[in-house]
DNA sequence: GAAGGATTTGTTATCGCTAACATAGATTGT
DNA sequence: ACAATCTATGTTAGCGATAACAAATCCTTC
């Protein structure tokens, strides 16, 4: 009666006013709309009915306060400017659309103090489970989640600690892996292309493994240029274009996406360079738009579809029971692909 | 006692744990933690310092229901699979950050059935204000939306009726003016490349004003491919070929998106034409990608990002009653963006 | 046809928080 | 000094649903 002297007051229809017209008790609606426990034929067809005849809409608050329970799973992920973690959102929704799961998408910015904040209030939703992306967090973030007694899966990235579960590929790795088939196809002087983005760790940790194995073989970068905003394929153009004519006779390129990657093979092509007898490229990623372009770009697949999915049935797993318990830590394996632009 | 007495029950910490641990009221810890009302700085360090310490994180399910209202925008979109709705996304996450308003998505695939239920589900939820790419809808989404009693923005499209609030172009105009552009420069053998969607509606929209326009210079298409799935800047490439093989003398190619009309572009480019002297193309959307193409597709802008913004400040508006009321019906006007792909 | 189990429906007590109102202290004015 | 006015805090009563338990109705079966 206080609340809803409030002028402003507008209520919904409740879970009463089908229950009133359809003379059955809250109970027995509330059974019916959620098919749980048994009903009479005959009631469930009048609660039907009188619930599609007033247009009730259940109140999922009030639900899931009182079942204790909230069927949405918290996703939160640096940035939606390129299709990476869109495909990973579908890798998600894939899975999740075969439950009662929903996902719920919080965005960071790379921004620790920002992925704090979304993390805090995901978590004030009570989800059923939690994807991040990335292993890197404030101290208090990893305290939350820690703390939160739901799933937690870190994806994107296995190189390092996780909170709870994890699902990924190592960019360590990859960038190893990737700087080892260059080396071995005989490449030595090698230019490398990237984000300025200090805070994405991925990036960085294949930019470190690449680094890693040039120096064991007692060489170097040659050079490197960096981006930040604008359209990817231009920048990768404009950044080959500066890296060659600023240091001469470098036989490759490796770019941190496939993104810049592909703006400077359409570069090297239209100037008429030797690709990949002179010089070579590859970047990472795996994007689907490499199957356009007039070569193949040299690449290596982050998984980020196969990634999305694994995370979304380990939270998917809670709800089974029966169902056998997903491995909580997941490492993919990323191959290199050559393509077309290397020897 | 009976919740309680489930043996998998897991209390979380309440505001009665606060309480207690900082010897106030649980309306007063409530008043710190929401910043509401007067509360002497004592007592607010003296709180926050016990919040703090037991790692208290808020339930907003029970908040919400108490206070009857939810800090959610729902947001439905058919696909995360190309940039558009990401970067429509963007614009709506870009306004929202400056508000207590969260997104939360749904993805329809483009299924009416679907979109119904997901509208269903969001619904449920009670949130702030609903975004929904589109102005088609099942009779009963619509019946729901309006019934519903908050802001519902329809995006995208402005060629209908909308439920309540609407933000977009007129898809049916952008066909009309991309046509007048091309007949306008003289070319008159045009080709249609699309995708097998009949329920994109806009994509159909822009088909019809195409076609309208052609219609009445007494022309008609003089071929047309459709593609679905699959990498689209590949598709490009071989529906150019496949159109250019089966049917001579083109003198022009319509791309009911970029990323196919990019693929085209460089087929075209490869294959040694000329273009845009002998041949013309255009796309639409106005994607970032173009920027680093050969040559600079011709198209027409989207307004996606555009979009976002102007229907989360229609959502975002009810929140500030003193704030002026925006427009609720917002047509956009994409220009048309010749490039370097028509003479 | 009455006992006894299965099926269907109803009642009660929360879930964790906040709006509205109530009250206790502190402050002020005359 | 005492009523009037603020400030700061507490109390009460829901918000709209569901879990757990209780009661009522319906069948069987002998």
């Amino acid at each position: 009666m206080t609340r809803r002297s409030d002028p402003d007051y507008r209520p919904n229809l409740t879970l009463r006013d089908v229950s009133e017209a359809s003379g059955v008790s809250e109970m027995t609606v509330s059974r019916v709309l959620r098919n749980r426990g048994e009903v009479s034929e005959k009631t469930r067809q009048k609660v039907l009915a009188a619930a599609r005849d007033l247009g009730y809409v259940p109140n999922k608050i009030a639900g899931a306060l009182a079942s204790n329970s909230v069927n949405l799973v918290g996703v939160i992920i640096p940035s939606l400017s390129n299709m990476v973690f869109p495909e990973v959102m579908m890798g998600i929704s894939d899975v999740l659309d075969d439950t009662p799961l929903q996902p719920v998408v919080g965005v960071t910015d790379y921004d620790p103090e920002k992925e704090e904040r979304v993390i805090f209030e995901m978590l004030s939703w009570r989800p059923t489970g939690l994807i991040v992306a990335g292993l890197e967090h404030t101290d208090a973030a990893r305290k939350m989640m820690q703390a939160a007694g739901i799933p937690i899966v870190e994806i994107m990235d296995v190189d390092g600690s996780a909170v709870d579960a994890c699902v990924g590929i190592s960019h360590e790795r990859a960038g190893r892996e990737t700087a080892t088939e260059i080396l071995k196809r005989g490449y030595r002087k090698i230019g490398f292309l990237g984000t300025k983005m200090p805070l994405d760790h991925r990036a960085r940790k294949r930019f470190e493994g690449f680094n890693a194995v040039l120096t064991e073989a007692g060489l170097a970068l040659a050079d490197e240029e960096y981006y930040s905003g604008g359209s990817a394929l231009a920048k990768g153009r404009e950044m080959t274009q500066a890296l060659l004519s600023r240091t001469k006779d470098l036989d490759f390129l490796y770019y941190s996406n496939d993104m810049i990657g592909a703006g400077g093979l359409l570069y090297c092509l239209e100037a008429g360079l030797n690709v990949p007898g002179d010089i070579g490229m590859a970047g990472f990623n795996g994007v689907e738009l490499i199957e356009g372009l007039p070569r193949r770009l040299a690449t290596m697949d982050s998984c980020r579809t196969e990634i999305g999915k694994a995370a979304a049935q380990i939270i998917a797993s809670v709800l089974d029971k029966s169902a056998p318990k997903p491995a909580r830590q997941i490492e993919l394996s990323p191959v290199f692909a050559p393509g077309d632009t290397v020897r």
